[in-house]
DNA sequence: TCAGACATGTAAGTCGTTACATGATTCA
DNA sequence: TGAATCATGTAACGACTTACATGTCTGA
């Protein structure tokens, strides 16, 4: 009977990116691939027609480049759109659809090969591995840059004046992803180890 | 032009369970929600229609409730059926859509007062410590059957003989949303502390 | 007798991705 | 001149949830 209201979160993440500068769609996937793709992504499917909606709910306005004969449209945030932002920000986060492929694969793994279950971990480890040698390097630059009070060049570039405190939010952000992905590779470790024990054990067994 | 293949796990589920027993949709959403309910969710709105394709494609058979007037419908798995959840079981897992709406929160939040994040944080870790606690019990009593070789009562009941095997693998999966769980506490109170020394010196400031 | 669990299913809607269509600008 | 990047959009589809519709059985 009434709409089925479901709530997407595009329209915040949007609206925060606004909140620093006006962009362009383009720049704002841009700037999502760069600084935000280990825990949030955007396609374009999604972000042209939130944009669309952002001008119509009077949250943003769209204004036609200027300079170039090329079309390009560069959207800016409106008071309002900044108070429903910050209303976002400060409301209780609701929890994330729980799904974890590998965690089922291992619940339901009982009749898997051990030497299967450790490729499994094996490759799982070596790419969070990767996303944590990434992470690292963004965690140095930043807590140096916090430590010394100092602005962080590339930052800087990026969204003109950078206050410490918006620096600290931004390495708590980071330390999320660095301990989330820390507690899966300590976990493949573990697991590793378990599965190499037991098959210690049954090739005892079968001598 | 072509078809849009996207992969749906909830057939992979649906065959894993199955493969313990044969069940009907209803007992088969009751599991999840009583063992899966941390990493995986299923909604009717996607079993049944999921359990109808599996009969389609010969992964599963079912037949109808020998016992009662009361219709039920039994789901058992197929040879064809575990043969396709064992290749989905060996194959390397996809990495999710990573969305995480609080890590977004902290990384836009540049203007939210701090005593916001802290009541954020409170709330997710009052949240995250209830699931650890669930967690640990279910792995006391895992782990001490691992350790004295014994079966479990509670698996037994539901899955039969319950293998080490089977056991081990529990524990695996088990122990990744423990050491995730702790891991978000553990960045809960990091991020805390570093949020309430950023308020006393600002406060210091401003005497 | 009546609440609560058992049991099956569908319709409508939301969310999000992928693939396509289109064209301008830059720079080697 | 041609490849890469900048730039905007949409159509079609897939995945999933919510809300509803319907009825049975059990036990207090």
């Amino acid at each position: 009977m009434n709409t089925v209201r479901r709530k997407s979160k595009t329209r915040f993440a949007v609206l925060g990116l606004l909140s620093w500068q006006a962009m362009s769609g383009y720049q704002i996937k841009k700037m999502i691939e760069m600084g935000l793709s280990h825990f949030w992504a955007e396609s374009y499917g999604q972000l042209y027609p939130t944009l669309e909606k952002l001008v119509q709910d009077g949250l943003a306005t769209r204004s036609c480049g200027a300079t170039g004969k090329r079309k390009k449209h560069v959207f800016s945030i409106t008071e309002a759109g900044r108070a429903c932002f910050l209303e976002w920000l400060a409301e209780p986060t609701d929890q994330p659809r729980m799904r974890n492929e590998l965690q089922l694969k291992f619940f339901l793994a009982g009749d898997l090969p051990i030497e299967h279950g450790l490729s499994l971990l094996a490759d799982y480890k070596t790419q969070q591995e990767d996303i944590a040698q990434t992470y690292a390097e963004s965690e140095r630059i930043l807590s140096a840059a916090l430590d010394h009070g100092e602005a962080v060049e590339d930052l800087d570039r990026v969204l003109g004046a950078t206050s410490s405190q918006q620096m600290l939010f931004f390495l708590i952000s980071l330390r999320h992803g660095i301990l989330a992905v820390d507690a899966r590779i300590d976990w493949c470790k573990e697991s590793i180890g378990m599965l190499k024990r037991a098959q210690k054990k049954s090739r005892k067994r079968n001598d």
